[in-house]
Parts: C-alpha cells; sequence; structure tokens
DNA sequence: TACTATTCCTATCTTTTTGGTAGGTTTTAT
DNA sequence: ATAAAACCTACCAAAAAGATAGGAATAGTA
C-alpha cells in the first residue's frame, strides 16, 4: 500500500471526529478548516467513512458527522480500508507461488498486523499526553 | 511504499543471479526469459541494480550479471532502494508534526527495518528447502 | 412557505506514476 | 568484420491520485 494524502485525510477526519465531544456533530466545513483538506474533496471522503460504517451523518443544515462507535473500536486499518478498499502492499504480483512472491506476502500481512493493532483512541491517547508535555514546557 | 512491477522485478533478477553460480555471468536475455519480464525493461532496471553497486557488468557479446557482493550481503531493501530511491510509506505527509503523521512514521519505520532483516541469502535458503519438500511429494 | 446550509451523488478534469517501447551507441568475443 | 551483448536517452499509453464541478435531496429557520 502507500499512504496517499485520502487515506491521510481520512485518517484526520476520524481522529477530528474522536478530538470533539461524543453525540455533537461536526460539520464537513469544519474538520476542512481544522486539517487543511480540499472541502469537496473531503466530502466524498466522509461519504466513504459512512458506507464503511464508521461515522453516521446528520443531513440538512447544521447537520453534520459523528462517529459510528467509539475511537476505541476504530482501527487505523479500519479507516484506511474504508477508502481505499483493500489493503495490499503488493498489488497484482508478478510472479505468483514464487519465493519473492511469499516473502512479500507476509511482510505485508505484519503490516496490516500492525495497522490493526493501532485504534483511533491510541492517536487521541497519544495526543493529550503531547499536548501534556508541551504544556510542561512553557 | 508500493509494491510495484519494477521492483519485484529487481528482486526476481537479483535472485535470479543469487542462485546462478558465482563468478558466471548471466545475460539479461536469460534473466527475462526465466522470470518473464519484459526484457527491454529489465535493462534499465539492470543498469539501475548496477548504479546501486548491487550488480557488475561484462560488456560486449557473451557478456553479461553478476552480484557485486555474496547474497547474505544484499538485503530486500537494497534492492528495493536500488530501483525505487529513498523507501517510503508516506511519500509528503500532509500534516506534517501531527500524531496521525508521527504514528505512520513509525510504522514506516519497522517496515524498513523488516526489509533490511531479508537478505537475498534468507529467500535462496527458503528457495531450497521449499524445492526440498516438493521433491519429497512425488 | 421560502431560503439557506448542509449532506450526498455523479461526472469530469489535471497531474503524476507506472510500465513499458524504441532507436541507437558502445563494447567485446569470435 | 560481424554479431551479440550492455548501455544511454527519449518517448508513449494506461492507470492512479488528487482533486473540482454541477446539481439533487434534506432539514433547520425566518
Amino acid at each position: 500500500m502507500k499512504i496517499t494524502a485520502k487515506v491521510e485525510y481520512a485518517v484526520l477526519a476520524i481522529f477530528e471526529l474522536a478530538l470533539s465531544p461524543e453525540d455533537r456533530q461536526v460539520q464537513a466545513r469544519e474538520i476542512a478548516e481544522r486539517q487543511r483538506i480540499p472541502l469537496r474533496f473531503l466530502e466524498q471522503i466522509l461519504i466513504q467513512l459512512k458506507k464503511g460504517g464508521l461515522v453516521k451523518s446528520v443531513r440538512g443544515a447544521s447537520g453534520g458527522y459523528l462517529l459510528a462507535r467509539g475511537p476505541a473500536m476504530i482501527r487505523l486499518k479500519d479507516v484506511m480500508e474504508a477508502v481505499e478498499g483493500e489493503l495490499t502492499l503488493v498489488d497484482r504480483t508478478v510472479a505468483p507461488g514464487s519465493i519473492v512472491s511469499t516473502v512479500f506476502s507476509e511482510i505485508e500481512s505484519e503490516l496490516l498486523d500492525r495497522l490493526q493493532s493501532v485504534t483511533i483512541q491510541d492517536l487521541v491517547v497519544r495526543k493529550l499526553r503531547d499536548d501534556g508535555i508541551a504544556s510542561y514546557q512553557i
């Protein structure tokens, strides 16, 4: 795989939702401004995240988005898959069955496991800790 | 990063050189036929591998390529870098300094370490073992 | 009811990357 | 001399990435 701008935008958006109070929808416009994401592009990403079951939306004026479940239940891999489809390091191998291909597959699996191991909650916790440390330094 | 066809071709080519007797050059044409790689494309890849210091070449009629050092001294990461330049999971992050970007960087480092941990010798050993097992099954 | 702000759907567009091809030069064994 | 190989440079087509655009559906509010 490759962490494209789109994937990073998706994670940033989910992260932004995780940081804002539960049950209070956040508008695409807000996220776009805070994270410097092109609004029309972000809209498409949010729709994909919705289809992937990661966010809920409220339509109409003063609508917005919320997480569909708690940040501890959302993994980095989920978010990436929602916008990228199946995650692969090797798209279509050129020598199927070869040892080279096998080894790449093994490494791919390990990478996926790693992405699975990180939750959005983890990111939030780390941010709070980082901000805490930063505030001591003033 | 992403394991492109080009990268896989490069590893397959190096692997092919590792399998053939030392100090006996192998022609691009041979590698191309054995691994089903478009010859003209492979030629370019071999030149990059040479510039990367991984292979030596013998020019002129009945020339060819050899590994520049033993397979145990060549790592998967070396081969990939020779043809792809610097390996990155996140090309240019969209939110530098953010926790999201930091976590992706950490995972990238781990992936690079993993690619560093595999040598071409490892691939050769595994192939011999696999072939051994296969031959028992006849 | 009209207006406005928002989500949502579909299409299009531009740039970059990928995966080659092509023509020709240099080198060397025979 | 010839042929076969490495090597160099340029080009090209398809796919992916990164948006932008037009407008429909929905809902809060004056």
